[in-house]
DNA sequence: ATGGCCTCGGTTCGAGGA
């Protein structure tokens, strides 16, 4: 069982690309975030043409989320019953025994502004949602845009970011929250290479620099965890022509 | 030193992303 997240930044754009990397990279369950499309306008005839049922919430030009997958779709929740919003950022579904949350958590644009604090308050509502959800589904996973670093190995120059948006210290506090609720982060339950991202910006050669940030994650309940036997990401989407800014991250469950 | 790119909406630029 393959479980993937992916900020494809336009599904217009992007789904071609989406629609290779599942032939390449046939996963079980595929989380999308800034989809950028109302409903009317989603692609639901292409994607099941590729083997894959599809859930998704969004709305014009920003944010929206999807969750694609190879098994039957259930439960599926569109709004954090705890946090209004009028953002499309969070979708669940039951697959497979699996609860999935597929999450686009707020960028916050500069520490300090209102932005900042929209986003500090949407990760609050969040936690108080997951915390149920921890509850009542032993197994569950977490997938998404996070828009956090979790630490200083996860930002490619640390002292120039020290104290920013992504990775100032009451986010990385945020993030701790919600692994608090008995929750881990995937890609660090195994050895992996250093400086590993998954965004890199698209100016002043961030790719081929390897100027980039970890924030897109996959956050596993401790039953998971057990059934967890790897997590990569995957660049080489990064490294087609008209890419997203964000790499697929990949968790792997026996 | 600054901003350097991409997407969208909708016009020829501004907002937002990270």
């Amino acid at each position: 069982m393959k479980l993937a997240t992916w900020n494809v930044n336009s599904l217009k754009v992007r789904l071609p690309q989406v629609l290779q990397w599942l032939k390449d990279n046939p996963v079980d369950v595929l989380c999308l975030q800034e989809t950028k499309l109302t409903d009317d306008k989603f692609p639901v005839t292409e994607i099941n043409a590729a083997g894959y049922n599809v859930v998704f919430s969004g709305q014009k030009t920003y944010n929206g989320v999807a969750i694609l997958s190879r098994h039957e779709i259930s439960a599926v929740i569109k709004k954090n019953p705890y946090f209004e919003d009028e953002q499309q950022r969070l979708i669940a579904a039951t697959i497979a025994g699996i609860r999935i949350v597929c999450a686009y958590v707020v960028n916050g644009q500069e520490v300090g502004s209102e932005k900042y604090q929209y986003k500090l308050k949407w990760l609050k509502g969040l936690h108080e949602w997951l915390a149920e959800e921890c509850t009542s589904h032993s197994q569950l996973a977490v997938l998404g845009d996070y828009n956090i670093a979790p630490g200083d190995r996860d930002v490619h120059d640390p002292a120039a970011w020290k104290g920013q948006i992504l990775v100032s210290e009451p986010e990385r506090a945020a993030l701790q929250d919600l692994l608090n609720l008995g929750l881990e982060d995937a890609f660090r339950l195994f050895d992996q290479p250093e400086k590993s991202f998954s965004w890199w910006d698209y100016r002043q050669l961030g790719f081929r620099l390897n100027k980039g940030l970890r924030i897109d994650h996959i956050l596993l309940s401790h039953s998971l965890v057990k059934r967890c036997t790897g997590c990569v990401i995957d660049r080489i989407p990064r490294k087609w022509e008209q890419p997203s800014d964000h790499a697929p991250v990949i968790a792997t469950i026996d």
